[in-house]
DNA sequence: TGCGATAGAGTTGTACGACAAATTCCCACA
DNA sequence: TGTGGGAATTTGTCGTACAACTCTATCGCA
């Protein structure tokens, strides 16, 4: 089981370290090496790959950090059964209208789910927290604010009356994307004070479903908030969401401007 | 701005790099260091903790591979802008019958999405592929496979036609933990001939749906698909579950066998 | 013969020193 | 004042040595 190494060719500008880092993970998963197979020794690794043994740790360490590769003293590195790899949209994605809006398409989907689990499983202590929840988002507009973070506790109020971490961890990692458009689209909606009463009113629509226990109203509820949040996106102004859009492009994959890693 | 480290306390066992890094990234996101910040040099920091710079070296790279930090040759290693983290639902966790119930809630509120979406957006190639798609399955089915990956071919012909990429990656993403899940309910829908014809009648209804380009009905079709899923996978087994799951979650989890990392 | 203790080899973890390569800074010079 | 160039700084790579740990095989004893 010899490591065959087109190793010299690639990339021939970047860190040795991470050449070998990456050789090793192609012959791990190209190669079919089975979890618990025992890769060569970091002498011999370094003698193949014609580097130091410095060199080896550091790939191995990349490796071992990712999950691919654990090692123990005095026995040697093995490879790490292959886990399921996280969900990642990739920074710098949630910039464009076009992309923020088919986010709100995938959050329809979820808020209106929760919002039916909600309605059937809620308990007076959730009712409790949503409806606090909501009455902190009517002060914070009231207040002046922009009332970002108070909207996100109320929505997840509801997420957490639905009794499902799945779903609830789906909606905060989306959360995090549209955080960031939201950011762009308040300027316009400031603006527009009948938009403010026109969420307000969406908002009561949903938690009135969801205390009369309506299944479907709740769905329906929902999904419409969403609808209209899609219809005040696509109305904003195209120049501001192009400015502020390269702005945050830039700010979110600012890990790419150094040139090395 | 020194290190303060109340490294020496902890962990004592682990391996120094490890603790090291751990340090350094408290240090990070605990001492808020802005994105750009220059920190120690290798040999300030290796002083600072009372280590050799081979040790530094380690840490580093290993946040480096976290991408935390960067560095650039004859400059020194800089704080980078910390990412939106990745949605993992962390292995081992659809072993359980509730968890799995949980996560095909999530996939019917993805699944009544897409079959919307792909109901308004399907172009005549999209429809060709779902019909193939679906002429394989039967093919599998009938010819004794398990049809599994067939089945997950289809969902995937409907849910591109939908044209949101988030939405089919986050599908996806949550196929592969249902696919373990798959296997485990295989054998009692094996044993029910009508459940293998209640399925192939589901999957028309979403078609016929999509096909007439009937947003509510394809919705509405999809989403009883799941609830029908969940239905089936509460009438399995337990003994089957039990026995079934102990072995999934030693595989899924296997990365933790060994003790160090 | 069977079995456990032990010595040895093998392997990763840590340390130290040296030089190469890239960057930054500062000063002399025009 | 502006600029070129060299010195100082800093990370990248190499080599060696030893410590800590693991596995194996041999030896001694019952």
């Amino acid at each position: 089981m010899s490591i065959p190494l087109s190793f010299e060719a690639m990339a021939p500008g970047a860190r040795l370290a991470d050449r070998v880092a990456d050789a090793l993970l192609a012959q791990i998963d190209g190669g079919g090496l089975q979890p618990g197979h025992k890769l060569p020794t970091e002498a011999a690794l370094a003698q193949q790959f014609n580097v130091s043994r410095t060199v080896i740790r550091e790939a191995v360490a990349r490796l071992k950090s990712l999950g691919r590769v654990s090692s123990r003293q005095g026995s040697g590195i093995f490879v790490q059964a292959a886990g399921i790899p996280p969900l990642s949209f990739g920074a710098g994605v949630a910039v464009s209208r076009e992309a923020v809006v088919q986010m709100v398409e995938l959050r329809r989907a979820l808020e209106a789910e929760v919002a039916g689990l909600a309605a059937q499983r809620r308990k007076p202590a959730d009712l409790r927290r949503i409806r606090q929840a909501i009455a902190a988002l009517d002060k914070a507009v009231r207040s002046g604010g922009d009332g970002v973070q108070e909207d996100d506790a109320f929505h997840r109020s509801i997420a957490e009356a639905a009794r499902n971490p799945f779903l609830l961890d789906t909606l905060q990692y989306l959360g995090r994307f549209l955080t960031v458009a939201k950011r762009i689209t308040r300027a316009n909606e400031a603006r527009r004070v009948d938009f403010a009463q026109q969420v307000r009113e969406e908002h009561a629509r949903i938690v009135q479903a969801i205390e009369a226990a309506d299944t479907a109203a709740a769905r329906l509820a929902a999904s419409g908030h969403m609808d209209n949040a899609i219809h005040r996106i696509e109305l904003a102004d195209p120049a501001f969401w192009q400015q502020e859009g390269e702005l945050l492009a830039r700010a979110l994959v600012s890990r790419l401007k150094p040139r090395a890693n």
